[in-house]
DNA sequence: ACCTGAACACCGTTCAAGT
DNA sequence: ACCTGAACACCGTTCAAGT
């Protein structure tokens, strides 16, 4: 049964992690257990424990691989150079995405890792791309000295979604509500409200 | 040490909340155990089982008991008739509730319930009351005609502040960002678009 | 009738012992 | 050197037995 250093440490690492993303589409955080992911890739539990520091890492990293194809995913989004056109289409490449893997995607803030352990810095740079991405398609609605505006624009674009995602798509919601018709709601009185003011205050520094 | 017959039914089920919100708010879901409840109680971890059917259902029922909390919040906020004043004011208390017990408040979120169990009567009620109040500071700004749009547009802004609450509130932006001048980025732009817009689409018909 | 506490089938994690 | 698998200290949940 023991496969004798048959894989090397990185292919047992990606192994690991590719057990793990399968069991939590299925299954959940419920399910994932170092064992299961033990028994999928027929090595015994103690095995996780030589390239991850616990059963935690895993669940960080496959996060971290989860925001890696979620960015290509947006990456792929052609630019039409109109905004309200652009930002719909990364919102709704978004919502596509976890719509796939719902449970896989709901694992990025379903888990909470314990106190202190941070975000890495992997993690940071991917978030930081995804949101240049949002910005990028704000460009014309602000002028080049109002950067700060427009970043701040597309974090407020980015989490907003993230919520009606999180909402509407669990049922966390009294009604059902649509999630397309929600973004286009955000979308399109966020860019408008944008476009009809003739100043962006700084809503950092109040 | 067993306190025989001291508690009534509802009297030992109000004890058990008790305690679980004390366990969640110190130690989150992670310390939220059956025996840690029982041990707090002074009883045995059977005797939960005699009032809720299993450690979900705790936590089913605490999280009903904090959205009533939170509604009682938002109910005492005074309407002032200015929209964009008091949605943010619901905003403001929102974010000020969960910022006073964040892993309680984390818990109506990070608790994704076994497959096949839905949101309760009352909690649905509960949400449908929240959103009742947005939607009535929106009131001006929505010919009667458009009460669906109305409550279209409070459901968007709902779900867009529980998305910047999680991602700011939990860090999980790339940068430290500022929960309070993210909101009002998002309320004065939504709310400039939707006075700026002549006719209200129904987005929920496409 | 109410509550116990032992029992069952699980966990995550560690680490001496094997190959 | 790599991996095992038994061991430890935990879980949630059940249920015969006590009071």
């Amino acid at each position: 049964m023991p496969p004798r250093g048959e894989h090397s440490r990185t292919e047992l690492k990606a192994l690991i992690l590719e057990a793990a993303g399968t069991i939590a589409e299925s299954d959940g955080l419920r399910g994932l257990t170092a064992r299961a992911i033990a028994q999928a890739i027929g090595y015994s539990p103690g095995t996780l424990y030589n390239m991850f520091t616990d059963l935690d890492d895993v669940v960080v990293q496959l996060n971290t691989e989860t925001l890696d194809a979620l960015h290509d995913r947006l990456a792929a989004v052609v630019p039409s150079g109109v905004p309200e056109a652009d930002v719909l289409a990364l919102a709704r490449a978004y919502v596509g995405f976890a719509r796939e893997r719902p449970r896989r995607w709901n694992l990025v803030f379903e888990h909470n890792p314990a106190d202190g352990r941070e975000l890495s810095e992997h993690q940071r740079a991917r978030i930081e791309d995804l949101l240049a991405l949002v910005a990028a398609a704000l460009e014309p609605l602000f002028p080049a000295s109002e950067a700060r505006q427009r970043d701040h624009a597309a974090r407020v674009l980015w989490s907003a979604t993230q919520g009606i995602t999180a909402l509407a798509g669990a049922g966390k919601l009294a009604r059902a509500e649509s999630v397309d018709g929600m973004l286009r709601g955000l979308i399109t009185y966020q860019l408008r409200g944008i476009a009809a003011s003739s100043e962006h205050p700084d809503f950092e520094v109040p």
